[in-house]
RNA sequence: GCACCCUUCGUCUAGCGGUCUAGGACGCCGCCCUCUCACGGCGGAAACACGGGUUCGAGUCCCGUAGGGUGUACCA
């Protein structure tokens, strides 16, 4: 897209502010993929800001992961990450010119007359919104002690928030309360900081969860006190978790890394989380570039999606197909390398998380990871996770005496090690060793025998692979090469 | 309680008054392909929450009901 003649004036700033209290969850990842998709196709800046304002559930750890999270997904952010709590002298800053222009005030109410205005609003069947007795006082008036700044919020008229994406809404002005700007201490609370950061920062379009649409009315109060333009706001459906209710840990509140050691790939999660209240018409498939393309507030709906693991999986399995050998390769060994805590974290079995570790080791050897490549085109396009590509990949990563699961075992029981046995006898010596002439010979040896292709390729598999589950056997065999596959028949056939 | 938002197949959604006997995708079922499993191909079941309006005409606009969600902190 050409850059506008006023690119200055005109540019597009969105930011992706979360609070520090945990990992970046999936609801978090899409509110940061909006933003990031909607600046990027304006050709604008996308900020990162940690509202870190209250210091005692905040930590260093949680941070961390959200670096990492939004570094996994791709999703780039411009400029160096603005720390709320760093700028609580200019939040309490603009608190002391609001308290100047009239716009604030101080009170002076204790937690516990507070309270009990609320216990009796409740009991009368009243609004429990606190009315302070100090909104009209005056310095006159004011005793020694701690006091806390509020909003002079109207008490007549209506506010209404202009939304791109849930239209105009109006509240009456009794509906907002007088909300705290600074705390007793001095401190600044977030309905202040946001606003004072979001301004300062250049910020155009606040894209968040609909959970702070209440939120924008009274924080367009602020903008309007301090004589702010008021940025243009979005607040999109939140993510409900299978069940409609909220997303719970069980069900996908779980943070991004846990997907990342689910074996999905960053450009899978972008695509289904995109699709998860926003639309293109028919198109359900697409590529980040497109994504960028595509996007905009006006196609994002207004209601709550679901989360749903099996699209999840679909997608991601598109992805997969799609993407570079070596770079599925890569992704293994990515998910190979993580931490047994992720792994648990991200609630796999013990199985699968045995199965990743023991794909650590061999993916470290340069021959295994060529052979992988090579191997491919036929493992991906049977999985739709990295994880299941580990599994699938076993036959390869494995070292020999193969031991057979439970399936498999089974299509080597009875007869059947003397049917390899003769096998082996016919393929000892198959030149050249290509898929085409094994299977010439393998499809040869079977009708010799009066069998059909398949009461033999399965035996076959099952002893070249330990699974009943491969890609084309014959391919399976031109990968592992002649003597690594004349040695596991030889194992397979008991000699 | 009060305020606000939401409601199309099981799920994600297309639909922006007539082209809707409602389209796509995931999932599900059947068939084909086939050395297994996938992929792919073909076919199928499956939805406009309910009730009133407005209009020549409503999935699309308005009101109400029901259900769901969010907010109502010296949390963010």
């Amino acid at each position: 897209m050409p850059p506008a003649a006023d690119a200055a004036s005109a540019e597009v700033v969105t930011r992706f502010a979360p609070s520090p209290t945990g990992f970046l969850h999936i609801g978090g990842a899409r509110t940061a993929l909006f933003n990031w998709a909607f600046a990027r196709h304006h050709g604008g800046r996308f900020l990162l800001r940690i509202e870190d304002t209250d210091r005692a559930r905040s930590t260093e750890q949680a941070t961390a992961a959200i670096f990492e999270g939004l570094r996994w997904l791709g999703l780039d952010h411009d400029g160096e990450a603005v720390s709320q709590a760093s700028r609580a002298t200019r939040h309490a800053e603009v608190a002391a010119a609001m308290l100047e222009n009239g716009t604030a005030y101080r009170c002076y109410a204790s937690k516990d007359e507070i309270d009990a205005f609320r216990d009796r609003a409740k009991a009368e069947g009243r609004p429990p919104t606190f009315l302070s007795p100090w909104r009209d006082k005056g310095p006159a008036d004011w005793p020694e002690g701690d006091y806390v700044v509020r909003l002079r919020a109207p008490r007549e008229g209506a506010v209404t928030v202009e939304d791109a994406v849930q239209g105009s809404v109006t509240w009456q002005a009794g509906q907002l309360d007088d909300l705290i700007l600074l705390r007793s201490d001095g401190t600044p609370v977030y309905m202040l900081a946001v606003v004072v950061d979001d301004h300062d920062m250049g910020v155009t379009h606040v894209i968040r969860g609909d959970d702070h649409l209440t939120n924008a009315a009274r924080q367009s109060l602020i903008y309007r006190a301090m004589g702010w333009d008021v940025p243009v706001f979005a607040h999109i459906p939140l993510i409900h978790g299978p069940d409609g209710a909220k997303l719970s840990k069980r069900h996908g509140a779980l943070g991004v890394e846990a997907y990342r050691a689910m074996g999905y790939l960053p450009a899978g999660m972008r695509n289904y989380l995109a699709r998860l209240g926003w639309a293109h018409g028919d198109d359900e498939l697409f590529s980040t570039d497109q994504l960028v393309a595509w996007f905009g507030l006006e196609a994002i709906g207004k209601s709550a999606a679901r989360f749903d693991f099996q699209k999840l999986a679909a997608v991601n399995g598109h992805h997969m197909c799609s993407a570079e050998d070596a770079d599925l390769v890569e992704a293994m060994v990515d998910v190979a390398g993580l931490d047994a805590a992720m792994l648990e974290a991200a609630e796999l079995s013990k199985e699968q998380i045995a199965a990743i570790q023991a794909a650590s080791a061999p993916l470290a050897d340069p021959a295994k990871r060529a052979a992988l490549t090579r191997a491919m085109p036929g493992l991906k396009e049977r999985a739709k996770t990295i994880n299941e590509l580990i599994d699938l990949a076993h036959y390869l990563l494995a070292e020999r005496p193969l031991a057979p699961d439970d399936k498999a075992a089974k299509h080597l029981a009875g007869d059947t090690p003397m049917l390899i046995g003769r096998l082996t006898t016919q393929l000892r010596n198959a030149s050249p060793w290509d898929g085409t002439t094994l299977e010439a010979a393998v499809r040869d040896f079977a009708e010799a025998e009066g069998l059909k292709l398949g009461k033999v390729a399965q035996p076959l598999r099952a002893a070249l692979t330990a699974r009943a589950v491969s890609p084309g056997v014959f391919d399976v065999m031109e990968t592992l090469g002649r003597e690594e596959t004349i040695a596991r028949l030889d194992d397979a056939a008991g000699r």
